[in-house]
DNA sequence: ATGGCATAATTGTTATGA
C-alpha cells in the first residue's frame, strides 16, 4: 500500500496540481488537509475521474480534510464526536487499516488562545485515540501537525525555537500523541533528519531551503514494522501555484 | 518591529496561515 498526505492549501485552487501528483505517485490512500471550502464545493468528479474515491469533511474558507482510496473507505466518522465546528479530523476504513486524516491547528503565537486551542486540539486526540482504538489494532495517523518534533527537522532551528511549531510544549503535546502507541514512520526511513516538507512562502523559505518537516505519519507497531520507504516530493513544492507543504509519500509492504 | 506571500470570501479589505 502506497500511502500520501499532503496539505495541498486549496484543493480546488490545487486541482490540476493534486491530479497530476496523483498520475505520478499512483497512491493507494491520499490524506489530504486544508481543502479551504465546504464539502458542496470539493472538486467530486475531477477525483472520482482520477479513480479515487473521497470521504470529505469541509467547512468554509478554512480547514477541511479529507481521505482519497482506490478501495471504498468505509466507516467514515467526522471529528472527534465533540461540539468542535472545525474540521481537522477525519478517520475511514482503507480495507483492514484504519486511516486518520489531521490538520492540526497552527496555534498562531505562543501564549496567545490559538496557541491554547492548538495545546487542548492534541490533548482531545490523545484522548480519542485512547477512546475509540486500540495500538494493538492496524492504525495510521497522517497529516500536517504543524509540530516540528526535533530541531533534526528544521533547516534553521535557532530562527524557529521559540515558534508555535518548535515550543517544547507543543513539542511535548505531540509526543503525547504519539506515545499512545505510534511510530514516526518517516523518521524511521531518515534517521538522521534534514528532510523537510514545509516552506515558507515568504522570505525565499523554499530558494533558502529554510524548511520544516510538518507533515507526519505515524503507524501503529504492526504497520510501521511493514513500512519499506518515505518520501518527500520535493519537487512538488516547485514553481508557480505551489503549495507551501510538499507531499509526504509511504509505502508499506503488501500482507496478501 | 515589520513585512514578505498565498488563499477565501468579497470587490477593498480582513482573517488566517506557519
Amino acid at each position: 500500500m502506497k500511502l500520501m498526505t499532503w496539505n495541498v492549501n486549496s484543493v480546488r485552487s490545487r486541482l490540476q496540481r493534486l491530479v497530476a501528483v496523483l498520475d505520478r505517485h499512483e497512491p493507494d490512500v491520499v490524506c489530504l488537509q486544508e481543502l479551504k471550502g465546504i464539502e458542496e464545493v470539493f472538486p467530486r468528479e475531477a477525483i472520482e475521474a482520477a479513480g479515487y474515491y473521497a470521504a470529505v469533511y469541509g467547512q468554509k474558507a478554512y480547514n477541511g480534510v479529507a481521505i482519497l482510496s482506490r478501495t471504498e473507505p468505509e466507516r467514515i466518522v467526522r471529528g472527534m464526536g465533540d461540539e468542535d465546528p472545525q474540521a481537522r479530523l477525519i478517520a475511514a476504513d482503507i480495507r483492514d487499516v484504519r486511516v486518520l486524516s489531521a490538520y492540526v491547528p497552527n496555534g498562531s503565537e505562543v501564549g496567545s488562545e490559538k496557541y491554547q486551542y492548538k495545546l487542548a486540539w492534541l490533548k482531545r486526540l490523545t484522548a480519542h485515540l485512547a477512546a475509540e482504538y486500540s495500538p494493538d489494532d492496524k492504525v495510521v495517523l497522517c497529516g500536517d501537525f504543524n509540530v516540528a518534533v526535533d530541531d533534526a527537522d528544521v533547516r534553521n532551528p535557532a530562527k524557529w525555537a521559540d515558534s508555535v511549531l518548535c515550543h517544547p510544549t507543543v513539542r511535548d503535546a505531540l509526543e503525547s500523541v504519539r506515545a499512545w502507541g505510534f511510530v514516526d514512520v518517516f523518521r524511521k526511513h531518515h534517521p538522521a533528519g534534514g528532510v523537510y516538507s514545509w516552506w515558507d512562502y515568504r522570505r525565499l523559505g523554499f530558494q533558502t531551503d529554510d524548511g520544516i518537516r510538518l507533515d507526519h505519519v505515524y503507524a501503529t507497531a504492526s504497520l510501521a514494522a511493514e513500512s519499506t520507504a518515505a518520501d518527500v516530493d520535493r519537487d512538488e513544492r516547485k514553481g508557480k501555484g505551489a503549495s507551501d507543504h510538499a507531499p509526504v509519500v509511504v509505502t508499506f509492504e503488501d500482507r496478501h
